[in-house]
DNA sequence: AATTTACATTACGTTAACGTAAAGTGAAAG
DNA sequence: CTTTCACTTTACGTTAACGTAATGTAAATT
């Protein structure tokens, strides 16, 4: 059943079609505890929130962000309405790449004096 | 002899304390390729030159390049003078990076938008 | 009925960048 | 002389995030 299924549910090939993974992507995201699709017999079949989810951890992993800190941050939503605890955490994980940005944009800077340096001036 | 040899050397221990990285680190940067100190008897003195090879690899390190991207960047400096077709090679790798980083900062962006859509319209 | 498709589970393999013993050497210090 | 550094080499171990078979099954297609 290739996208078909009633709108608003996914197959597992539909969501790694999506988002450019492989199944087993999804898989394994289900055995770390980041996905929890339901199931129609064995078959995974994923929600609309599932997809959400999904998203979120792939920009998390172009953040640079692990899957244990998806995690963290994806768990704040798992049971129902965010308390302000919770998106405190998220708001200090937020900054702490941000923080990671900026270190990175600093080393790029600092390499490409180095380099400058060299080039003039070299051995 | 911690930190005496004439200046301008270093022993092992000199370097990965001024860098913070462990002995093993810079063995392994060596069984790598990417340097290459002269050798007392067994042990290993680093030149300034090795010294700012390190730092260049280390600056890579927290660009996100792989040792083997650092190689590459690094290689280009071991022959001599730099020459035109390997600084072009080398300004290609930089602006690679600058994609990424760009790209991590729409992604974070991305982000923050969908954690705001949620937290007012959950689920 | 036979084949293909789409999915499943189990489980071993892979890469990067080191960590971590284990065992040995040469020089300096007590 | 013996202990302590400061090093060495050799080599197996570790983690993350999947890849890649191998094998099986239910449903749809031919």
């Amino acid at each position: 059943m290739n996208s078909s299924g009633s709108i608003g549910f996914y197959s597992i090939t539909d969501l790694s079609r999506e988002f450019a993974v492989t199944p087993r992507t999804l898989r394994f995201y289900e055995e770390k505890g980041l996905l929890n699709p339901k199931r129609s017999g064995k078959n995974r079949i994923y929600s609309a929130g599932d997809r959400t989810r999904l998203r979120l951890i792939l920009r998390g992993r172009q953040l640079g962000l692990s899957l244990e800190e998806s995690a963290e941050v994806i768990g704040l939503y798992a049971p129902g309405t965010p308390n302000h605890e919770q998106l405190h955490l998220l708001l200090q994980k937020i900054e702490e790449k941000r923080q990671q940005l900026v270190s990175q944009r600093e080393a790029l800077d600092a390499m490409l004096g180095d380099l400058d340096r060299w080039q003039t001036n070299f051995e």
